[in-house]
RNA sequence: GGUCCGGUGGCAGAGUGGUGAUGCAGAGGACUGCAAAUCCUUCAAUGCCGGUUCGAUUCCGGCCCGGACCUCCA
């Protein structure tokens, strides 16, 4: 087993990954706010985060993955007020939502996916440990977080307290000891969600319910803390300062995982923006391998630049894995492909790791059934090339339709026998119309539809 | 304004202190009635200027350009 290497956001170091307990990898990654469905950018996060998890149960005994699902926040309340939904309506709906499209893309499940509201409890304990630390304050219905109180503050994101006040955009609410205090808990009126706590009916501030969940499942100190890079501040910044004042010695996330954003034409694709593309957009026009390859075909740290011919040149390399699958049947029980491994392991390098499988299909191609085993293993590794290549290349079948495909395909052949190759080619042209495409090969001819 | 990340062939995208992966596209060829698929051959790149070095795309400094964060965000 090669060692696994991964770039720390903290140190910003390539850092030989050493889990507390083998026997036990805890991951924890920052799920999704649940009141709408996800977009593309947010599907790429936990695709990468997937294959991540799929590589330590590969290299590693066992594996927590926690992953939450945050259904308390001022976004879902205005969603709510906007469309006059009842809050626990938008959050089952889209929480559901969410589940389903992370299993159309092959993301499987974490092993535990809390939801905030369930941890309301956890919470408060947490921020009554930080006032009674002297590391928070109520103020005025609100907790605060003394920020002042954390000599590390900034450490996490590479910034120190002055530059944050340099460019602050925020205008700072006067209950603030200091400008970069954040909330923990804040005071809800009785139309929006709230419960009774030492400071009055209210309700949690953004980041506290990761610090309370990540305790309660993984331990006030883990291995791995995954998100995107927009999160590292303030969200993570925070989210450290709250855990590890909480619980002083402890180290919370030992690594910091930060995957780049999706672009659209250079540019991050947001909801703010407008310029997404829900995940459902994108399925309508590319089978879902082909997406999951695409959000694979490009490092997690960097970003990544969504096209549609990017799309298709993805949809043509599975064709071809396939078709190497296809033309040469699996080995059984093979290998993991050592170079494919070893590329995973340096840092979740996936454009090298699919580079191999371009090298493994090429000789499959050529009739190496070993090969061909080894690509089946390293797609699995990947979350990819798990089904038939039939099934892929012909898509669900319909056994009425397929007969109609058979006859025309027969007529061709008789044609072609006869050497009236204009009508073999009308009916070519005419099942291409519909969708199918012909391949003659030594021993006949076979179909497969232009997915 | 501050902090951080990045600029590699036509496009996508890795790696590396010593003749620059991989895929797509392009060119030529094999196969085919023609396609498709496959195979063979091939063209083609390290933003700019300095420095360190025998040697830099890689390390250092400056500049230019792009992006992210500093406000909700994967």
């Amino acid at each position: 087993m090669p060692d696994l290497f991964l770039h720390n956001s903290q140190t910003r170091k390539r850092e030989l990954f050493v889990p507390a307990d083998p026997t036990n990898v805890r991951v924890y990654v920052c799920g999704p706010t649940v009141y709408d469905l996800p977009h593309l950018g947010n599907v790429r996060a936990f695709t990468n985060f997937d294959v991540l998890v799929r590589l330590l149960r590969h290299l590693y005994p066992g594996v927590t993955y926690v992953r939450n699902i945050t259904d308390v926040d001022d976004k879902i309340n205005a969603r709510a007020a906007a469309s006059g939904e009842p809050i626990g309506a938008i959050t089952a709906r889209t929480g559901a939502e969410f589940q389903a499209d992370m299993a159309s893309i092959g993301n499987l499940p974490p092993d535990v996916e809390p939801c905030a509201t369930a941890h309301i409890t956890e919470m408060i304990m947490l921020i009554e440990k930080l006032i009674a630390g002297g590391h928070a304050y109520a103020a005025e219905g609100h907790v605060l977080f003394a920020v002042a109180s954390f000599a590390q503050y900034g450490a996490l994101s590479g910034r120190t307290p002055d530059d944050l006040i340099a460019g602050a955009r925020i205008e700072v609410a006067p209950y603030k000891r200091d400008a970069g205090d954040f909330v923990l808990w804040k005071p809800s009126p009785p139309d929006l969600p709230g419960w009774d706590s030492p400071w009055g009916r209210g309700r949690p501030g953004w980041h506290i319910e990761c610090s309370a969940m990540s305790w309660r499942y993984l331990g006030d100190s883990f291995d791995i803390h995954g998100g995107g890079s927009d999160l590292l501040f303030p969200h993570h910044e925070n989210e450290r300062a709250q855990s590890l004042c909480a619980f002083p010695g402890s180290a919370f996330a030992r690594v910091w995982l930060h995957n780049g954003m999706l672009q659209v034409n250079g540019e991050k694709m947001s909801k703010s923006l407008g310029n997404f593309f829900t995940l459902r957009d994108v399925l309508a026009k590319a089978p879902a391998e082909a997406i999951r390859f695409l959000l694979l075909s490009a490092r997690y740290r960097s970003v990544l630049d969504f096209s549609d011919t990017g799309l298709a040149e993805a949809r043509d390399a599975i064709n071809r894995f396939y078709r190497a699958l296809q033309q040469t049947p699996p080995a059984p029980d093979p290998p993991m492909p050592e170079q494919f491994l070893t590329a995973l392991c340096d840092d979740l390098n996936t454009p090298a790791a699919i580079a191999e499988l371009h090298g493994l299909a090429n000789e499959a191609l050529a009739g190496d059934t070993a090969a061909s085993g080894g690509l089946k293993k390293a797609g699995d590794l990947l979350g990819l090339l798990h089904q038939a290549p039939a099934t892929w290349f012909r898509g669900g079948t319909d056994d009425t339709v397929d007969a109609a495909i058979d006859a025309a395909i027969a007529a061709r052949i008789a044609a072609r026998k006869a050497r009236d190759f204009a009508r073999a080619d009308t009916i070519r042209a005419d099942l291409a119309a519909q969708g199918v495409l012909l391949e003659d090969g030594p021993s006949g001819t076979t179909w497969r539809r232009a997915n």
